[in-house]
DNA sequence: TTGAAAGCGTTACCAT
DNA sequence: ATGGTAACGCTTTCAA
């Protein structure tokens, strides 16, 4: 059966607490027993049991992330680089998607309370707060990434939205574009991103391609391709298009493609987030970055920092995106 | 404070073993109590502490997924599909990536057995299989996806690989090609597909392009681009290439068109897994179709059939392959 | 139908 | 330096 404390106890002659103690490197152990104890354990192969130890009020080690989907290449590489830092500071993370239905969200936020995780990562849309609001409230650390909630103090490392709308206006501005059609989902990032956007084509007296409204597919390829096709077909075809993530954009190219057009001399577009896929989208897609693996670091930092308190103050942490070229946007001519 | 199942009680008049009960449906209550239980319940907004339960015996609702790296189309999509059945079922996720890394493995395992988890699900390498023979002499739920191992008696859901290559190879022969490379990591499953390709080139007499050798880079997509460079500079160049997954495809086409070759004209390319970025590489990829989703539900369905004990002979599942045609082959002319 | 009490495997305080 | 023991929050007999 399960080896427990109490049988190393009993063989090494010692009390559990001793054993405890050794375990736990705590309290005032003589070199002779910490030795003898630790010999034991190695040969009754004893494991600790975390549940026992979180019970009496010890972390679980365990996160809880909520993200949209793992599918998305976007948030598998977060997932990845955030699981990376999690197992350098010797933290799980239990990942759960959510696919932006508020249901589910909150039934797993829920189920992983009673779990006892340490702390909770969101990078689900979470359009209803309230519960979110809950466990803030129940003190139990929370990091929202990948999505901001300017409205509400809560902490978050999150991408400079604005900036990155702004860098791809400013970029296909500069190559001379004056008609451009946007993709993106309604989500509070997109809409920062629109607000960055459009600040620059204010900026040069210019206006969004009357055409555009927010799509919600849930497969952003065939939405891609689906708004592409609608924006070519309309009697005022835009020249560029900027869309809100590489997987939108890849499906603009395809569509663009299928339709005879050739890509960046007909059509410019840029994407969101340089995921892998860029490379392999053909042609390669200009893009605006996010700092992927950084946003990961920085998510799992802040959350260990919370959990041990090091902090009480709310903090935030903003990321900057970068403009990457590649060969999908051309100047106009 | 945290409520329990004591303020619970108190509050309803009842002792704790009631309200055990009720929360259980275990046991005769009245209709009467368990109203007025449930209703204190909801009053006091009690979230029942898992880890007190799983102490005494219960399922931690919990298990972990091994895996090589999420950022691997084929791996988070798998990974996805897993989480969804166990949502159904009431489980979670703890994922963990392996990066084949025999010490990660281990440590993860290591790890989440002190965790309680009920079972794990290992997709990684495992080249050795000590500790994951140590689980099961353990009797800890273990079954294996995506990765099989024939000389020892486990759960499995596998893909059959030597189908998947010869099908490969079949599709290749039936084009008319003589001269084909292949390109592959040196895993077991591997090793599968190339006896299966084998098989096919020795019925038509003939032979694996000499250049061949396992490839070993993790990033695949360069693995892809360089060992397709070459093929293509060797004397001997082959008119198809056979790779062992779709980002390695993606490689190879990408090297491919740099080096001025036209897919498929001048060269097929037949990948394997038939992730999302199929549909984005151009020309789409013809590739080998791993049932993913099956796959996800399967392993999900036997771990739970494990843990609940309604098999106790161990299983194996095994899921065919199948060519997808797309537009990256041709015959030959 | 309900409740008392004995665990489950730890930790932590207080003695010794 | 070590050990006894009361928690932690729950489940599960066994009595009542």
């Amino acid at each position: 059966m399960k080896v427990t404390i109490y049988d190393v106890a009993k063989e090494a002659n010692v009390s559990i607490a001793t054993v405890s103690k050794v375990l736990n490197n705590s309290g005032r152990i003589s070199e002779k027993t910490r030795k003898k104890v630790k010999q034991i354990m190695k040969e009754l192969n004893y494991q600790p049991n975390m549940l026992a130890s979180a019970l009496m009020g010890k972390q679980t080690k365990t996160i809880g992330l909520l993200i949209p989907d793992l599918a998305n290449p976007f948030f598998s590489e977060l997932a990845r680089s955030i699981e990376d830092r999690g197992n350098e500071l010797d933290y799980h993370l239990v990942i759960c998607n959510t696919d932006y239905n508020n249901a589910k969200e909150n039934r797993y936020l829920s189920l992983l309370k009673q779990k006892r995780v340490d702390g909770f990562i969101l990078a689900s849309g979470f359009e209803k707060l309230d519960k979110v609001q809950e466990l803030i409230s129940e003190e139990i650390p929370v990091v929202i990434v990948a999505r901001d909630f300017p409205m509400f103090s809560v902490n978050a490392v999150a991408l400079d939205d604005f900036t990155g709308g702004y860098l791809a206006a400013k970029h296909l501005v500069d190559l001379g574009h004056k008609n451009i059609g946007v993709i993106a989902r309604d989500l509070w990032s997109n809409r920062e991103r629109l607000r960055g956007f459009h600040h620059v084509l204010a900026e040069n007296h210019l206006t969004l391609n009357p055409n555009f409204q927010f799509v919600n597919e849930v497969d952003h390829i065939k939405a891609g391709r689906n708004m592409a096709a609608k924006y070519i077909h309309s009697d005022n075809r835009p020249t560029a298009i900027f869309a809100c993530n590489d997987l939108l954009a890849a499906g603009v190219i395809q569509m663009a493609k299928e339709l005879g057009l050739d890509i960046p001399q007909d059509l410019s577009v840029v994407g969101f987030d340089n995921t892998s896929i860029v490379s392999i989208i053909e042609p390669p897609l200009t893009t605006i970055a996010q700092p992927i693996q950084n946003m990961g670091k920085e998510v799992m930092d802040l959350m260990v920092s919370i959990i041990n308190e090091e902090k009480d103050a709310k903090s935030r942490v903003t990321l900057l995106p970068s403009l990457v070229l590649r060969k999908s946007t051309k100047k106009i001519t």
